[in-house]
DNA sequence: TCCTATGTGAAACTGAGTGTCAAGATAGCC
DNA sequence: GGCTATCTTGACACTCAGTTTCACATAGGA
């Protein structure tokens, strides 16, 4: 798997045709599976934003939009606790190698339109979402960013659903 | 100057070798100079991050987070006020260009860190910068964002300090 | 059987970014 | 002035990512 050669050697050292060798494919079709190199590692991340808009919308509606948001990310923490070593060496070498900090940074940027239209939606309007929601939408990844981050500088020592939790409380004192 | 350059032509079209000769140097000094492509676009945004930190570390000391945040913000937007055509250029070439896009979310990943440990500061502590800091920074630029962004979907003519504080405003109600 | 759609590989090509090396310019010193 | 050290610049070669094109092979459907 790509995902162990890059560990072991080094994101950059490691070219395509190395992957595709290792994959037993040629180049082209590696390229045509993945598009580019992070995607190779990174391709897990895709569903993930969608997976959250949905768990947001499936919220009680009564639920305020902080709650909902915090109550969504539970969806995307779940596979850190499936299998915390494994998530532990994916954001270590994510965060080590910026190539894929920046890579993942821009499709976590990408999951902010659903997650403001789940939001809008649950406001009752159907037309788009307001300043608001995208505000509110951001700020949740981020509380679930520094969650993760803090969870991985601590080798996964902390608790990353109290992490989460102190996250969203250090938005709300005014 | 590359700027125009790319507004003409599209960012892609432009090769490095374009953006020299325009400049009059050779590739191997435009890459000296800028170091990437996206760089030769956005190296004005570097000093930024450094400039809110100042102004962040310059608010009273009795001031909470979140209005020390707001204020620092306006050294950010001020540019936008100076040259709002520009502004409004730039913008939109960096919204409309994926690479650009993702070159600016990256920079600005980089204020971060400078911002958490301006806010620890101002708290007192001396050590690392907690998680709510980290949570504060990021949600603060969040704010920025999708404050510009509102801007320039816009056309400019939404007035870009009442965007910052109704995008504060979203964060606070429980 | 023929035909088309789909998956794969080979190869050439463009362009970004790196590294090296050899001029020139420039500043400081004698 | 002349001389040396340092910094800047340009030329060139190189690696590698990503795109495009073409050829081939296989499978399913008419």
């Amino acid at each position: 798997m790509a995902f162990e050669l890059f560990r072991r050697e080094g994101f950059e050292k490691v070219t395509i045709d190395d992957l595709a060798k290792a994959a037993g494919v040629s180049r082209s079709t590696f390229l045509r599976y993945f598009g580019t190199k992070e995607d190779a590692v990174l391709s897990t991340f895709d569903a993930k934003g969608e997976r959250v808009a949905d768990a947001l919308r499936a919220r009680p509606g009564g639920e305020d939009d902080w709650t909902a948001l915090r109550r969504a990310l539970d969806t995307a923490i779940e596979p850190y606790h499936q299998d915390p070593d494994d998530s532990l060496a994916m954001t270590r070498l994510v965060r080590d190698t910026p190539a894929l900090c920046a890579r993942q940074l821009e499709k976590q940027h990408g999951w902010r339109p659903a997650l403001a239209r789940a939001l809008a939606e649950r406001g009752g309007s159907t037309e788009r979402p307001a300043l608001g929601d995208w505000v509110r939408a951001a700020a949740a990844l981020d509380c679930l960013n520094a969650a993760v981050e803090h969870w991985t500088d601590s080798d996964g020592r902390l608790d990353l659903v109290t992490l989460l939790d102190d996250a969203f409380a250090a938005l709300a004192p005014r």
